[in-house]
DNA sequence: AGGCTTATTAACCAAATAGTTAACCACAAA
DNA sequence: TTTGTGGTTAACTATTTGGTTAATAAGCCT
């Protein structure tokens, strides 16, 4: 990796950091020079402007809940494989990444003009519902609606590292690792019987 | 009502709407002037400054979650009747006032600084927790957590506010509405057995 | 070394934006 | 009718902030 590689990614780790904190219109751009040790003006150098360098930061984001999601939607897994898999991976982007989740659910909503294509284009689990409808017409997974078990399973994998501070509250508890780790389980419980 | 409270109240709907929309650091003072039909400066006179007058504006939206978490800890109500008066709160509010659950989680997590109270003292779920330990004792509710209770049950509950886009781009529907219209009998479907 | 391209910086600029001020207005009390 | 108080505004200020520029440094190729 060459010297620009690296001045690059420096600055795109520090733009990370501070978007994912602050989001698009709280994030500064001396914030992200000086996190990344460097002059202001090579962000507009590498990256043309703040726009251009959050998009490069939003498209590097979704492609973890892009791969998250295809695990659900891949060709050769069984159904029952996909609910563990897919908690876990979701389990790991929040522990590892966390915040990702959160801004990317906020940038959904607040600055959908910047993804890089239309949400359904981005995600899609075609081949998952097709395969939940054939599992529950022949009996093998509970339930009659492929789209209501989506929005469970969502629900379950997503409730943690969009709520924790809320649920810690609630619970009493001081973070919310403990949930995320029984995830894979509960999950399992919940939707594969 | 008189004219000072009309105008006040006049710059709080102005407010509301911009902070739900754009957040803390996306609203523009001038913009909710603009919305409500008023000078600039008269944001400053009635409310002092932007901070002051988000909190306003959030202090109020809080207030709409903490009714409904009342309801989950009223002392009165038998717990089959909580869960669905509980996810029809939830669905009016995400209804009524789109944008209040998305605007009051990401305030709980980028400026938990304004927030009226901590966490812990502004929801508690302490005579809940309690009456559904009771039930699963007795053997009327089923499970042994009901901390793990409480988690599923905010997971179903909040899916749909929070992630409605991503919801909607995964199923092919339209909007939202069809899932927060099944909430109250998915609730009870998943927990009330 | 010498010259050419790429990377980096300090200083600067213009626009946006939160906040201030001083004057003005409405209306009620004297 | 005058006068004083609270509400409202136009115009202004200070600061923040994204972005630019011109000069400089660092490679690199011959």
């Amino acid at each position: 990796m060459d010297k620009t590689q690296k001045t690059q990614q420096k600055i795109l780790r520090a733009a990370r950091t501070e978007f994912l904190d602050q989001g698009f219109s709280g994030a500064r751009t001396q914030a992200i020079a000086d996190r990344a040790g460097v002059n202001k003006a090579l962000l507009h150098y590498h990256f043309g402007n703040k726009e251009q360098l959050f998009r490069k930061v939003l498209e590097r984001e979704l492609i973890r809940l892009q791969d998250a999601f295809a695990i659900l939607n891949s060709e050769g897994l069984p159904y029952p494989k996909k609910l563990p898999q897919f908690s876990s991976a979701i389990r790991r982007i929040a522990t590892r990444e966390p915040g990702c989740i959160p801004f990317l659910l906020q940038a959904i909503r607040q600055q959908p003009q910047h993804l890089p294509q239309p949400l359904e284009d981005l995600f899609s689990l075609d081949q998952f519902r097709a395969q939940i409808r054939a599992g529950m017409d022949h009996g093998f997974i509970a339930g009659n609606s492929p789209d209501t078990l989506i929005v469970h399973l969502l629900a379950l994998a997503l409730i943690v590292p969009v709520a924790g501070e809320l649920i810690a509250a609630l619970t009493g508890q001081k973070g919310p690792p403990q949930f995320l780790d029984q995830l894979p389980e509960q999950i399992n419980a919940w939707l594969a019987h």
